[in-house]
DNA sequence: CTCAGCTCCTGCGGGC
DNA sequence: TGCCCGCAGGAGCTGA
């Protein structure tokens, strides 16, 4: 489950277990996922201390306190379990109280603080490496990320840099991390919807005042999904165990044949497959 | 450089 | 019930 609000979702999770907490023991199940593990992962996480936990794009990035950063990737089915935390308003659970691991739990933490993490990833499309935090930037699948979708230095002016000169489709173009980091395909289609531009449209030939909505609406569905815990597709859940909500919020992403929502259109939500993959948009609003 | 297509992998739901 | 097909929230790599 991984577009920026879920991973930040993912993310949030995390932190009660993991932040300022010690790697007691790492578990590691096979080789690698998507590529191998790096030589030597479980001594080097065993008794490091988790400094800080952030993201970058997609990533999710622990600082430890032996000097190295732990970089990890969701890929298109992953997701992380905690359990274990002390919950004392929730009867019956306990320290060292984990459920049974499943199939496809790749690589388990074992806190010291009693919590367990397990990182689940069906497809093993998903990344787990570890690097010098001095380092980390420069690291192969950072160092050519655009800028954060929700920070200071991302506008239209991004947009406009980007797409100069680009015939490409513009939904393409929202695709492509170094342009901007952290949309997938679910987002950049509410994007796109929000703002009125046409999935299949040139990306070079939009004008400066389009650009600016969507700017404005790639910011404004990152922030809502945020705000409402990521999307829950499948009945994936939250390192929480709680499901996002923002699946109920979509406008046209898999709503083909549905009546489009914007106020006074009589559209139809259309789907498209562009470069492999499913699109879905309004013909009547998006030009 | 730009762009489209293929690829990795497992699981699920729909149609027959 | 079982089988086959298409599809799935990512993104690196190849070749035109």
């Amino acid at each position: 489950m991984p577009e920026l609000p879920e991973v930040e979702t993912v993310r949030r999770g995390l932190v009660p277990a993991m932040e300022g907490a010690v790697i007691a023991r790492a578990e590691v199940r096979r080789e690698g996922l998507r590529w191998p593990f790096p030589a030597g992962l479980t001594e080097r996480l065993e008794g490091a201390r988790v400094r800080h936990l952030r993201r970058r794009s997609k990533y999710i990035l622990a600082d430890l306190d032996t000097g190295e950063t732990m970089l990890m990737h969701l890929g298109m089915s992953g997701r992380m379990t905690v359990s274990g935390l002390a919950a004392p308003h929730v009867p019956g659970r306990f320290h060292n109280d984990h459920p049974a691991l499943e199939k496809h739990d790749h690589v388990i933490w074992h806190m010291g603080n009693g919590a367990r993490i397990a990182f689940n990833d069906p497809r093993r499309f998903g990344a787990l490496d570890l690097r010098a935090s001095t380092v980390i930037d420069a690291h192969p699948l950072l160092a050519a990320l655009g800028p954060e979708p929700l920070g200071n230095a991302f506008g239209p002016q991004v947009l406009a840099a980007a797409f100069r000169g680009r015939r490409a489709p513009v939904k393409a173009l929202l695709l492509d991390q170094r342009i901007v980091a952290g949309l997938g395909n679910i987002y950049v289609c509410e994007a796109l919807f929000r703002a009125g531009i046409h999935p299949a449209r040139a990306a070079g030939r939009i004008g400066a005042a389009r650009l600016e909505r969507l700017a404005q609406a790639i910011r404004a569905v990152l922030a809502e999904a945020i705000e409402a815990g990521g999307s829950s597709l499948r009945d994936y859940r939250q390192a929480d165990g709680n499901l996002g909500y923002f699946q109920h919020n979509f406008r046209v992403y898999d709503r083909e044949g549905a009546p489009c929502v914007a106020p006074g259109c009589h559209g139809t939500v259309r789907r498209i497959v562009q470069s492999g993959r499913s699109t879905y948009y309004c013909p009547a609003c998006q030009r």
